[in-house]
DNA sequence: TCCTACATGTAAGGCGTTACATGATTTA
DNA sequence: TAAATCATGTAACGCCTTACATGTAGGA
């Protein structure tokens, strides 16, 4: 949020609520509950300013800029030594035991979910198409901002590209699954009933 | 988990906590603090049964294996319909504003993630070696578990490609960033102590 | 001798999501 | 007439992380 009051002075709560929603929602999001709150810490802690624009016929803003204080600490943080990748990736987890399932049954919610990331993906090629129609890139901040589309693009190409290898590669290799796919398997009767002691 | 234990039955959840750790952080982690009580809860809803077992030693192991209501569990999971991703990717959201630091040190940072990155993709790569080296399939799981693996190693791949392309980037695109790069800019100045009214 | 691996767990606190409340204006 | 948009915020709840506690065995 204070990279964004830095870009964008004068940037009010709904503003970065739609910013969440909308062009950052492919690496990052968060919702007004969490949004509102913080601004208030961070203007009590005096890493930003606000004041409140009347409006008529619909509700006032809280307009917010950046304090000293606060681009310090923007700073900081972007200065601070790289960290390790921690993502959740529940589509991907939710793979790795789609096998369960039976080859069938799994290939069809691989094509389910192609079908979701290829949706996505022309979405992301639609606001680039848009972004070069609005001038390309014009300040340092736009530049920035396209990187982190064409690295969702560039994420959500290789992601299909993968889909078509793991369902041709399932096809393959068939005879890896057992005979009664999607039914109970053998490991089923070992369960027991729980025993405190061995 | 409950996939985790349907596929290898009488897992104790310390072997869990490894796993997290270890095989599945590319995509998804956990700690122990939340690992063990929803064994816990999973077992207090029937899920899944287990069973102590003693060992001279060492403490002893609680080996779980899935129950039949577990595994209707489990496969609702699989069945239910894609959800859109909704990743937080750190590294990318700090990316997004590293302009501000100006050319320099917006390339350098690009460089210290780089590496980051490459020293991950290295290590995948071990892991497919090794993969390999046990004989690759074998199984379906084991399949299905090579397949993230690849995904893994192609986000790596891609994500590097994208590096060497945006670092690129900045350096044709110099002209984009203000003189007095790194130091307080302009908007700075427009920063005022806040007025409850406009 | 010290650290790490094994193995399970609890407690505190922080982070994040969902749902709700308000109320005028514009669009379908 | 119903719904969505604008705009800010609170409250409840659940998820998640961090830190801690315990105790033996084996390696550096």
């Amino acid at each position: 949020m204070l990279g964004l009051i830095a870009a964008a002075p004068r940037i009010c709560g709904y503003d970065i609520v739609r910013i969440f929603n909308l062009s950052m929602r492919h690496f990052w999001h968060a919702h007004p509950g969490q949004i509102y709150p913080t601004l208030a810490r961070m203007e009590r802690a005096g890493w930003i300013g606000s004041r409140e624009l009347i409006q008529r016929g619909r509700p006032n803003k809280r307009l917010f800029t950046i304090a000293p204080t606060g681009r310090d600490a923007l700073e900081r943080w972007l200065e601070s030594p790289y960290e390790n990748l921690k993502l959740k990736h529940a589509p991907l987890l939710k793979t790795l035991y789609l096998g369960h399932l039976g080859a069938d049954r799994a290939l069809a919610k691989f094509a389910e979910q192609r079908a979701g990331w290829l949706a996505y993906l022309e979405e992301l090629r639609g606001i680039e198409r848009d972004f070069f129609a609005r001038g390309g890139y014009g300040s340092e901040h736009r530049m920035f901002s396209y990187f982190t589309l064409r690295y969702g693009i560039g994420f959500m190409e290789e992601s299909l590209r993968w889909c078509d290898w793991a369902m041709e590669e399932i096809e393959r290799n068939r005879n890896l699954f057992s005979a009664d796919s999607g039914q109970p398997k053998q490991e089923q009767r070992e369960f027991a009933p729980r025993a405190t002691r061995a």
